[in-house]
DNA sequence: TCCATTTAGTTTCGACTCAATACTAATTTC
DNA sequence: GAAATTAGTATTGAGTCGAAACTAAATGGA
């Protein structure tokens, strides 16, 4: 089993991924980097709702994504709403239509199902596995990582009193940590 | 350990290969998609290496695919050739100049040296996690693995006499079997 | 046998993505 | 308080993509 072999399966998957992906996109009349942004807007948390880090996370110019985000928000799957403290920034949040959107195309993809009919042991390890691949390919290539924050090694788990962030010091929800953040960086 | 977190992390790692795989291209002057069907070349068995079958693949059109390879052969990464038998079909052949490009595009992934680095026994659960996962998915969308030989249904191992695949009879050679497959089916 | 159908591939066209560049406006720095 | 930085937008030209129309070779009936 070599690791050439994991490379093609895992390249394989991400194809099928991506062909699903803008099957569903093209119903609805979106454009593939337009269902992608959108997905990532229903997954991520306060830290992380901009264009910019949009951009960060598809690996784009921010002038590209200006652009699939105007499509989004005048498709009615968006709405902008300009940052009450920095008047730079712009907050985007998906609407009820763009939420339902995602969360019938996960539904729709064949991943999920897949994956719903996998054990839950081999999950666990596959997920651990992956995250560790993650963290290599992060530490390699210097990107970011951009997990959620109960893999975040600034994450702190003040037990009974709840989590807080270490870079920003807000305390976060159980739910606030499912959430993808843009400062994600996992532990050495 | 949630399958969400599963489809998170895969979804991310994707991501990741993709920015990178289109920054090194764009290195070489060529687009994400001609390197993706210029690695698909490098990869695929002889009863694989047409137009028809790279489209099949990256779940594209044929007209869309025939101008990427048609850029590719200008660009001297692969040379086309008629097939002998049926003067339809193109057969499609990598340069030594394309095959190299593609052999230094996977050494320079972070994904090669991530796996490298991760010990070989949770490689091994993972590919067959993925394995699986890539078995469920092609059973819910129809759509084809490109899988290689030796995970086919109808891979045949001769013993001593080599391989030989079920569906054209010809035999393969332990090289062979390594190769992505546009016929190839998991067993049941 | 021969004509219709199917299959493999190419070409053309219009809609769209994308990077590069130049731009505005708000914030930070010193 | 001016210069530099940061967040975002607009424009342009190269290139992708799907759809449709096309050529040429193979297949399949009657």
């Amino acid at each position: 089993m070599s690791a050439q072999e994991a490379n093609d399966v895992l390249e394989r998957l991400c194809n099928l991924q991506r062909m699903e992906a803008r099957a569903f996109g093209l119903r609805y009349g979106l454009q593939p980097v337009q269902m992608e942004a959108l997905t990532y807007l229903t997954q991520c948390n306060r830290y992380s709702n901009t264009p910019q880090a949009v951009a960060e996370y598809l690996g784009l110019t921010k002038g590209t994504v200006s652009q699939s985000l105007k499509v989004l928000e005048q498709k009615g799957f968006l709405r902008k709403q300009a940052d009450n403290e920095d008047k730079r920034i712009v907050r985007l949040a998906p609407t009820t239509k763009g939420s339902n959107l995602i969360k019938k195309a996960l539904l729709t993809r064949s991943l999920e199902p897949a994956l719903a009919r996998t054990d839950s042991i081999k999950i666990a390890e596959l997920t651990s596995a992956l995250r560790s691949i993650l963290r290599g390919m992060q530490q390699i290539n210097g990107r970011k990582a951009f997990g959620a924050c109960h893999t975040c090694r600034f994450n702190e788990d003040h037990e009974k009193n709840g989590y807080v962030c270490g870079l920003t010091r807000e305390p976060l929800s159980v739910q606030d940590i499912q959430l993808i953040c843009r400062e994600h960086q996992y532990p050495h």
